[in-house]
DNA sequence: CGCCATTGTTACCTACGGTAACCCTAGACT
DNA sequence: AGTCTAGGGTTACCGTAGGTAACAATGGCG
């Protein structure tokens, strides 16, 4: 039949792009975010078309990578803050989740944050943070949601819970970077310092009817 | 006199650098942080290798601009820091300065947080963030300053107040990058529930003895 | 005058993103 | 069987951008 056909294609064709995809993993692993699309293809054992055929351009390519491990990050992050356990405690697994990432990986790190100036498409007005953003944002989002659900923030709250979670996701953004930088100091205390910083406004909010609170 | 000659020559020198930044401030301004290095050139009315000859390469010239507003808008968040005015205003003071200065000039913004990949030298290590790091590491160690001076955090205060200072620029820095892209509410609004956030703890944490207090 | 430092230019090299044109092998159809 | 076509693959190329070597002009200074 054809349509088995097809199917077996598309599956094929999905393979493929899995592969290409972990060998880029590979390369951008070893050589950061300026792994340039000659070696991407020299690892994966091809040339460089197939690579544009798969995924149209670099960006494309970097955005496939990019969303994988976003994905697995939000993923650890969200079982994380869903966790059984109290507040602060939350809080804390999940500072620490993300910090254990950035640490174990720091090139994979850096290529999501700093993707090496993907789209220059002439002038689309203040798209400032095109490029670090999107695992950023999504970050950001997720954490809002999270806060809105779980914490009464009175009136207003819609708004309030994104400023917060995107200032939050940013502080442990900026405390993260510095720290793997300098390693001034021990990720438990990172951690805990980062928490007390936050505990201050987080402690004596109340929480909303039903539910754990966050 | 040599000595003369050799001063006047050097002040040459150093006034034809600051036209080639102006220009090349420019040129960034126009076309974002991608802008080419024969653009700059011809903006300043010359060509490329009398850049070279200035600045090295595109990362020296890029840094020598970043120092520039950098340094700009250090001075404008320490007279906003150091005003005399109660610790909440000066915070939400210091917040709203960071906050107009990217608001005004974005591509300047975009310039100094994403310089686009400058120094590509072979495997230096765990140099995560050394691009859109300059600022954003000044900003922190600068703040961290301010906090330990103003504020008492009983022992540890040194490494507890770089946490903090780090934490909160990277807050700053992630909440503005976000609101700078979706625009979701007025800056006053933004300012407010920043401090909000940052309120919580600093609000119980007592001076330290002496001075006004952070 | 002749020397040399400064300032500039042209012309080039390299590397990378991206693409056009072609090749080839495996099946499907007659 | 033989032909035709779809996909996966390659070579060879283009444009652009960073960076440099080699050479020209200008202007004080012995």
């Amino acid at each position: 039949m054809e349509t088995t056909q097809q199917a077996e294609q598309q599956r094929s064709a999905r393979a493929r792009r899995r592969q290409l995809l972990e060998a880029a993993d590979r390369v951008v692993l070893r050589d950061g975010p300026q792994a340039s699309m000659n070696a991407i293809a020299a690892e994966a054992g091809i040339t460089k078309p197939i690579l544009y055929r798969h995924f149209g351009d670099k960006g494309g390519l970097y955005r496939a990578l990019a969303k994988r491990h976003t994905d697995a990050l939000l993923d650890a992050l969200r079982t994380a803050l869903d966790a059984p356990a109290e507040r602060r405690r939350r809080v804390e697994t999940t500072l620490d989740t993300y910090l254990a990432a950035i640490e174990a990986r720091p090139q994979v790190y850096r290529f999501l944050m700093h993707p090496a100036e993907d789209a220059q498409l002439p002038e689309q007005g203040f798209d400032v943070g095109r490029h670090s953003a999107p695992l950023l944002r999504r970050l950001g989002e997720e954490l809002a949601k999270v806060i809105e659900e779980r914490v009464d923030l009175g009136p207003d709250s819609e708004q309030l819970s994104r400023v917060w979670g995107h200032g939050i996701v940013g502080m442990m953004h900026g405390a993260g970077d510095w720290w793997l930088g300098e390693r001034p100091c021990s990720r438990e205390q990172l951690v805990r310092s980062l928490a007390d910083l936050l505990w201050g406004r987080l402690a004596d909010v109340s929480d909303r009817a039903g539910g754990p609170g966050f």
